[in-house]
DNA sequence: GTTTGATTTGAACGATTGTTCAGTTAAATC
DNA sequence: GATTTAACTGAACAATCGTTCAAATCAAAC
């Protein structure tokens, strides 16, 4: 008999979603075979479904995953002037997303290979993290801290510009985290100061 | 005798390289087939190798069409204050790549599906549109007009930020793209000034 | 109206796809 | 050591993949 699936991210065969996680990051969802999933965890392909119902259920996993454990992330922070929540989060984006480079690609990359209803549901996660940025530049623009003319597009714009760090940022490179941080962070508080 | 395949954008087959962008857009490179390239031209699979050498050639076409474009078009600006150049750089990034949002999708998403000779080409280019904005972003850092510490990372930043209007601009959304412009360049000036 | 040459068809090729499942192997329980 | 339960194999399935090519079709030139 075969194990029974559980929730997206629970004990459910962490070696197939580890596995699946490197390779559609690296390949692309559509350019992956089952094959070559069983073949990483050294495994023949039919062995694969005791774990997955199916290939999309494989990805939706690993993109539910991802966002739910950002949320649950990012929800730790709540209070503190705008301006320390605005830097609160920037550095949080930065760090979270640069440890997990491979979730984060997927995550961007491959909604267009979710069915519509899995797509429908990782939008609204999405949303709902937009929406904590938005809100914090809301309050700062009523305390006047911060100046800005559209909060939402203002939000949309910050975070394209921190996830950009996932593009070029390596472990060994030239500047440490703490620098990158450091950077935005400034960039980031002038985009939005008085 | 098949048609004989000239450089990647001329007179060679523009309704394959039409119907090869909206798909390769929609659903990407590998879950694309060429018999649906071939229906959406209204013809059949075989006849697409009159045009095409192989698939992989007609991605390579399609991105190398649009980086070169987008280098020819960016290199008619070339003097002024740098805080002109920025400005212009930055209503001209927004402008180009809002008119062509499938062709920018595919340049940023289907890397990994180009063969390694090819990706080192498109990678070049893609480099040398960075440097424009970097060199750019030199010249104020000098002449103290902008006041900024990372000029390479920059010019990522805000790359990245500006690259991100074409994953919510709509034609008929809340604003237009004159008000887009304006809101970006706020930022980008707030982001490097002094 | 015949010839020439460019296009397109339609079938075929070998390979690979996601998925299923009867049967084998291994591990745990008694 | 026999029995039960879980995990995995390996073959098979129908479908689809990129690509090729002889034959059919079409358009223009003479």
């Amino acid at each position: 008999m075969a194990r029974t699936q559980g929730s997206h991210s629970g004990t459910t065969g962490p070696r197939v979603r580890k596995a699946a996680l490197t390779l559609f990051a690296r390949h692309g969802y559509a350019a992956v075979s089952m094959r070559q999933i069983a073949a990483e965890v050294g495994v023949q392909a039919g062995a694969l479904y005791s774990y997955t119902k199916d290939k999309q259920s494989l990805l939706m996993s690993l993109m539910q995953g991802h966002m739910d454990e950002l949320l649950a992330a990012d929800s730790g922070q709540g209070a503190g002037t705008p301006a320390a929540r605005l830097e609160a989060f920037t550095r949080f984006h930065i760090r979270f997303h640069s440890a997990r480079p491979e979730a984060v690609f997927i995550a961007y990359m491959e909604l267009r290979n979710l069915e519509p209803e899995n797509f429908a549901i990782i939008e609204t996660l999405r949303r709902q993290y937009e929406q904590e940025l938005e809100g914090i530049l809301r309050q700062g623009q009523q305390s006047g801290d911060f100046t800005l003319t559209d909060a939402k597009i203002t939000s949309l714009a910050l975070i394209a510009m921190l996830t950009g760090v996932n593009t070029w940022f390596r472990q060994d490179g030239r500047l440490s985290l703490d620098d990158v941080e450091d950077l935005y962070w400034d960039m980031v508080r002038r985009a939005v100061s008085a």
